[in-house]
DNA sequence: AGCCAGGGTCTGC
DNA sequence: GCAGACCATGGC
C-alpha cells in the first residue's frame, strides 16, 4: 500500500522518545533507527525527529488536514511547554526534574484506552502492561487495513466473560476490565462528563468501576481526559515527593501539577539510586 | 530465588 | 479512618 508522510516544522520543547517512554502509553514501540512505531486513531504510524522537525508516515488513506489535526492535538503541540517549564522552575526540584527530560509532552490519548489500560497497569511492571495490551488489541480489537490492530471498544469488552480474557493473562484485572467496559457501555459511567466536571467529581465518577482506585483514575484523567491538575501517585512518585517535597507541592504549580508529576516520575524511575531509603 | 511492579478491595480494629 | 492480607503474573 502506498504511503504518505505529515511534516510538522518548528516543534520546540518535544522529544519523542522521552514522550513515548515515560509511562504514559503503552502501545508505542521503537524501532532499529530511532523512530517509533503505534498505533492509533485506527491507523499505524511511524514518527521521527530530526531537530524541530517531526515526520509521520503512514498508509495513504484518510483525510491528510483530519489525520494533521488529531496528529498535533494527540501530541498536544499546541500547548507551550516552555512556558510551563518556565513556570515550574521556580522550584529547584521541579527545575532540576525539568531539565533531565525537558521534551516530555502530555498526550492526548483516547479516553476508553486510557482508562482500561491503566485498570491493568495496576500492581503491574510497565513491560508487562505493554505485552497484555497487545495481546487485548490482537485477540478483540478490529484488524485494520494496514495490518494494525485497534484498541477493542468497551462494546465489544461487555460482551465477555473473565474466561475469554485468559489469554490476556491479566489475572486478578479481567474482572475490572469487564466491569469498566459493562458501565461505560450501559451509560452508569459517563467517559464525557470527567473532562468538564469539577475534578473530585470527575475521581469519583471514575471510580465508580470496580478496580479503579485513585491513582489508575488520577491517570486515566490525566493522559485521557485532559485534566493536567491531576498528580498521580505511584510508588516512585511517594518516594520522591517524600524525599524532595515533604511540605507538598507549591501552590503555584497546582494547575500543571500533571505535567511536573511526568517529569518527576521520568526522573525517579531512571535514579532510583536518589530515593533509597 | 525472591522481591517487586505507574493498586484496589476486603476485612478487622 | 487505617493497617494488613490478598490478589495473578512475570520482569529482573
Amino acid at each position: 500500500m502506498q504511503r504518505q508522510t505529515i511534516t510538522f516544522y518548528n516543534i520546540t520543547d518535544f522529544d519523542v522518545a522521552q514522550t513515548l517512554t515515560c509511562g504514559q502509553c503503552f502501545r508505542w514501540k521503537e524501532n532499529v533507527d530511532d523512530s517509533f512505531s503505534g498505533v492509533v486513531n485506527g491507523r499505524l504510524y511511524t514518527v521521527r525527529a530530526e531537530g524541530h522537525t517531526v515526520t509521520f508516515s503512514f498508509s495513504a488513506q484518510g483525510d491528510t488536514e483530519q489525520i494533521r489535526d488529531f496528529l498535533s492535538h494527540y501530541f498536544d503541540f499546541d500547548t507551550d511547554y516552555a512556558e510551563i517549564k518556565r513556570l515550574l522552575s521556580r522550584h529547584p526540584v521541579f527545575k532540576s526534574a525539568a531539565a533531565y527530560a525537558p521534551g516530555i509532552h502530555i498526550l492526548r490519548q483516547d479516553s476508553w484506552e486510557t482508562l482500561c489500560s491503566f485498570i491493568i497497569s495496576q500492581n503491574n511492571n510497565i513491560k508487562r502492561i505493554g505485552g497484555i495490551i497487545d495481546r487485548l488489541c490482537e485477540t478483540f480489537g478490529n484488524l485494520m487495513p494496514d495490518g494494525s490492530y485497534e484498541f477493542p471498544t468497551a462494546k465489544t469488552l461487555s460482551y465477555l466473560t473473565e474466561e475469554d480474557l485468559a489469554p490476556l493473562r491479566c489475572g486478578f484485572r479481567a474482572k475490572y476490565i469487564i466491569d469498566a467496559a459493562k458501565r461505560v457501555v450501559s451509560g452508569k459511567v459517563s467517559l464525557d462528563t470527567p473532562r468538564i466536571l469539577p475534578i473530585e467529581e470527575a475521581r469519583a465518577e471514575l471510580m465508580k468501576i470496580y478496580g479503579v482506585g485513585p491513582k489508575v483514575a488520577d491517570c486515566a484523567l490525566l493522559f485521557g481526559f485532559g485534566r493536567t491538575e491531576c498528580f498521580p501517585k505511584d510508588v516512585w512518585i511517594n518516594r520522591a515527593v517524600a524525599a524532595l517535597f515533604p511540605e507538598g507541592l507549591p501552590e503555584y504549580a497546582l494547575p500543571y501539577a500533571g505535567i511536573a508529576q511526568q517529569y518527576l516520575f521520568h526522573y525517579a524511575r531512571n535514579n532510583p539510586q536518589l530515593f533509597e531509603d
